[in-house]
DNA sequence: CGGCACTTGTGACAAGTGTCATATCAATCG
DNA sequence: CGATTGATATGACACTTGTCACAAGTGCCG
C-alpha cells in the first residue's frame, strides 16, 4: 500500500512516516507539508498513490480542501483525515468532502495502520469516540455571514471593522452577531465565538 | 541513551517512539501521556532514565510543571521540551523551569535525535527560530491579576462574572483589563487576550 | 516618622454592544 | 400579478465596556 502523508508539523510528519514504514504492507512514498504541496505532487504522481493520509488544519490548503480536490480529480484515491481536535464540525465537513476515514491523534498509534488497511479494503473508518460526540451535538446552526462575523469578532475586531471587512453596515453586523449569540445561547460575541470554535464551526 | 517520552496525543507519542527507536544509540524505555504519569514512573525507575523528552501542553501536569518537579527531585536528568507553538513565553518559562532543550514540532524530525545527543553531552539546545523571535519580542508585561482577568475574559465572561470569580469589584476588574489592553496595545479585551495567548503569556 | 509603591475601589463619561421593531429591495413562487 | 421570503439597513433603547481621575488602605524602605 503506497501512501501520501500530508501533515504540516515536520517532526510529527517524520515520526508518522517512521511509524508507518515499520509496517510490512505499508510504504510512505511521499510526504507533503500542506495541501498545495500535496496537490503538486499528485499532478505528477497520482498513479502511484493508493491512499492519502492528511491532517486537517494546515496552512495554504487544509485537509478538507485537499480532500475536495482529490475527490474531484482523482476520485479513486481514498482520503483519511487525521486531526488533533475532536470537533463534530470537522467530522461533518470531512465526510461531506468525501473522506473515508477520520481518526484522532489521541487514538493509539496502532489504529492508524489498521484504519489504512480497512480503507484500502474499501471500508470506512470513523473514530468511535468522535462519532458518538457528533451524534450527541447539534448541527451547525450558523449562516455563512454569521460564521464570518464571529470569526472576525474572535480576532478582536469591533463592529465597525467587521462591517468594513464584510462590506456591511455596522447595524447589519450587529444583527448577525446578535443572531449568532442567541442561536448559541452565549452571553456575548466572545462567548459565541468560543462555543462555535469548540464545535469546529468556525 | 535511555529516554522517557511524555506526550499526550497517543498517535504522536507512538510515532515519536518509532522514530527515536530507529536510532542505534537511542532507546525509548518508557512513555507517559502526561506529567503525572511521568512522575509516577520516575518514582519507581528514575535511575534508568538518561533524558526526558516532554510536550509542554498536557492535561493534569504540563511540561513546565514536570520540568520543575524533575529539577527538584532528580536534578541530574536533563529535560527537553517539545512544543507545537512558537511562543516566546513558553521558551521563557521552560528555561526558567530548568529545561536544557527546547524544540518545535515544526522542526525536521532528524533534529530531535541530534538535540538529544547534544543534551546527553551536556550542551543546551534551543530552537534557533524561536530563540530569535524570543529576543525580538518583549517580555510579558502583565501582572498576575491582569493575566487572570484576561484569561476569564477570553472565555466569554463579562466584567461582573470575572469580578465574582476573582473576588473583586466590577470597577477593579475593568481597571485591570483597561491596563492590560493598554499594555498590549489592543483595541479591546478580546484583542488583548488574543495577543497575550499568541505570545504564550496566558 | 514620612514617602512611596501597590492594590483595590468609586464615579463619571464616552464608546461600543445586544436587542428589537421595522423598512427597503430584489428574487422567487404559486 | 400579488404574496412571500431573504438579505440588508435603520433607529431606538438599555446595558456593557473602556478610560480617566481620584481616594482609601496596606505594606515597605530609608
Amino acid at each position: 500500500m503506497n501512501l501520501l502523508l500530508v501533515e504540516d508539523q515536520a517532526m510529527v510528519r517524520g515520526a508518522l512516516e517512521a511509524l508507518l514504514n515499520l509496517e510490512d504492507d505499508i510504504q510512505v512514498v511521499a510526504c507533503a507539508s500542506n495541501g498545495l504541496v500535496a496537490k503538486a505532487y499528485l499532478a505528477e504522481h497520482a498513479g502511484t498513490i493508493d491512499v492519502i493520509v492528511t491532517d486537517i488544519q494546515m496552512p495554504e490548503l487544509d485537509g478538507i480542501g485537499l480532500c475536495l480536490l482529490v475527490k474531484q480529480q482523482y476520485p479513486d484515491i481514498p482520503v483519511v483525515m487525521l486531526t488533533t481536535f475532536a470537533r463534530a464540525g470537522y467530522l461533518q465537513r470531512a465526510l461531506d468532502a468525501g473522506a473515508v476515514g477520520f481518526l484522532l491523534k489521541d487514538a493509539p498509534a496502532e489504529r492508524l495502520a489498521m484504519a489504512l488497511r480497512d480503507v484500502a479494503a474499501g471500508r470506512k473508518v470513523i473514530d468511535s469516540e468522535l462519532a458518538l460526540s457528533a451524534l450527541g451535538s447539534r448541527q451547525d446552526p450558523l449562516t455563512d455571514k454569521e460564521r464570518q462575523a464571529l470569526k472576525l469578532a474572535q480576532q478582536g475586531l469591533n463592529t465597525a471593522a467587521i462591517g468594513k471587512k464584510m462590506c456591511l453596515s455596522q447595524g447589519t453586523v450587529r444583527n448577525y452577531l446578535s443572531e449568532a449569540i442567541s442561536k448559541l445561547q452565549a452571553n456575548n460575541r466572545i462567548d459565541a465565538a468560543r462555543i462555535a470554535a469548540e464545535k469546529g464551526w468556525i
